[in-house]
DNA sequence: GTTACTTTTAACGAATTATTAACCAAAGTG
DNA sequence: CACTTTGGTTAATAATTCGTTAAAAGTAAC
């Protein structure tokens, strides 16, 4: 799958309909991941990282208010689409309390939704090139450029970092002194936390250590069991 | 006014439709100005300066298309969007012809009209920040002129350069010692990001840097699966 | 038509990257 | 301590991406 792809997380109880919508959107170049019940979107949620939530309310067990407060606590941020089949106002309300980005009546066009993704995605788009504009980072003597994808030691020695390196060095960073829980990283970076994809971060920790010993003051501690800390000594 | 607020040119001979349209649009915060047939719209087009025209495309005199021509002779840039009432193909194929952004069949859902404003809105202004007239560049000992197409070295040899070539250098240079990302230059150079436009890229990238071998300090670097960077060393 | 030029596609090798296995060390647990 | 879980590290493998050259296909001028 591409980079650049925007990842959705789809819940939606109704078979059909929902695979259908699945395959529209996958069409349309989005990567999809379609869960059945408001139990399982959330699961879904919590072990990787989505660019936007589409969420049929009327589900049963977990409607999709419910989930979209569950998905509020774990990311303040993710946008979310309501999918209803009635239009009552109080649901609107309901929906806009808990953080909705739109809102859609089903049977609804097609089109509508997909202007409705890119608007809301762009949006985000903008809102976050403000905010994540940092990608220049000082750890002890050693300068990292997470955009340009390269660590500096004191300006001489030039290292490459390839795309996981430096997502995870960068993340460190971001927390630096401060535990980065192995979950977060696995979610965030790996996009599935599972065992091995535990074990390959766990290689990267150790790539990552051998290049920051030119610097005896940078170590990356491990937390047994939650996670490692980018630590930089007196 | 706001500063921020799009200027939209509607031009349309209903008058009925016209008004309703213009304030629907104007309620929902853009400055529009109305033009009743192809003539006055064309002089309202020259009188002013839009961020966006909607067009209908049948009119009395002159018709949407031979406007829409007339216009992106003054503005090669100012996105069109076509207002038709039957859905005929060649007409689609017509309109694309004169660079429409997008096509609207009457009667259409309003809210897909906005949503369709603001997308071509944003994307024109994401597209634009990169995107200067600038056709002269200094890369180290070279100069590109990128208009005449030719690339010179301390002054004496000329090195004429093909229009793939030089667009591609162009923009690489625009980004000078800055990430290139492989994606943007297909689309904005080869209008489609494909296996083979990537590799066709891979091949001009081959040959600026044949070309660029005159001055060691000047490289085009790869960004293993990013895109380029060309750097002047110092 | 021919010619000159431009662009795409093929082909093959090289480099880069991510995953997994393997084995051992350290930390936590009863 | 005996035992389980978690982490550290290296190396092998697989997959993708890139560099380069050359041939083929496409275009435009003559």
């Amino acid at each position: 799958m591409e980079e650049n792809t925007k990842r959705i997380l789809l819940v939606e109880d109704d078979p059909n309909f929902g695979t259908v919508l699945k395959e529209y959107l996958t069409i349309h170049n989005y990567d999809v991941v379609l869960a059945k019940n408001g139990m399982e979107g959330y699961e879904k949620f919590k072990k990787s990282d989505f660019h936007l939530c589409i969420l049929d309310v009327m589900m049963p067990y977990k409607d999709g208010f419910t989930l979209a407060q569950e998905i509020r606590e774990k990311d303040k941020d993710v946008p979310i689409i309501f999918l209803t089949a009635k239009a009552l106002k109080e649901d609107v309300l309901k929906g806009y309390k808990v953080g909705a980005d739109d809102y859609l009546n089903k049977p609804f066009d097609s089109e509508v939704l997909l202007l409705k993704i890119q608007a809301i995605i762009q949006r985000k788009n903008v809102e976050s090139v403000a905010d994540s504009k940092q990608f220049e980072f000082e750890i002890g003597s050693f300068k990292l450029n997470s955009k340009l994808r390269f660590l500096t030691h004191n300006g001489d020695t030039q290292i490459k970092l390839s795309p996981k390196e430096n997502e995870l060095l960068r993340l460190l960073a971001l927390h630096i002194n401060d535990l980065m829980p192995r979950e977060i990283a696995l979610t965030k970076i790996w996009r599935d936390d599972n065992y091995f994809t535990s074990r390959s971060m766990d290689v990267y920790i150790a790539k990552l250590r051998k290049y920051l010993k030119l610097d005896p003051k940078v170590e990356i501690l491990n937390i047994h069991g939650e996670g490692f800390r980018l630590v930089i000594n007196p």
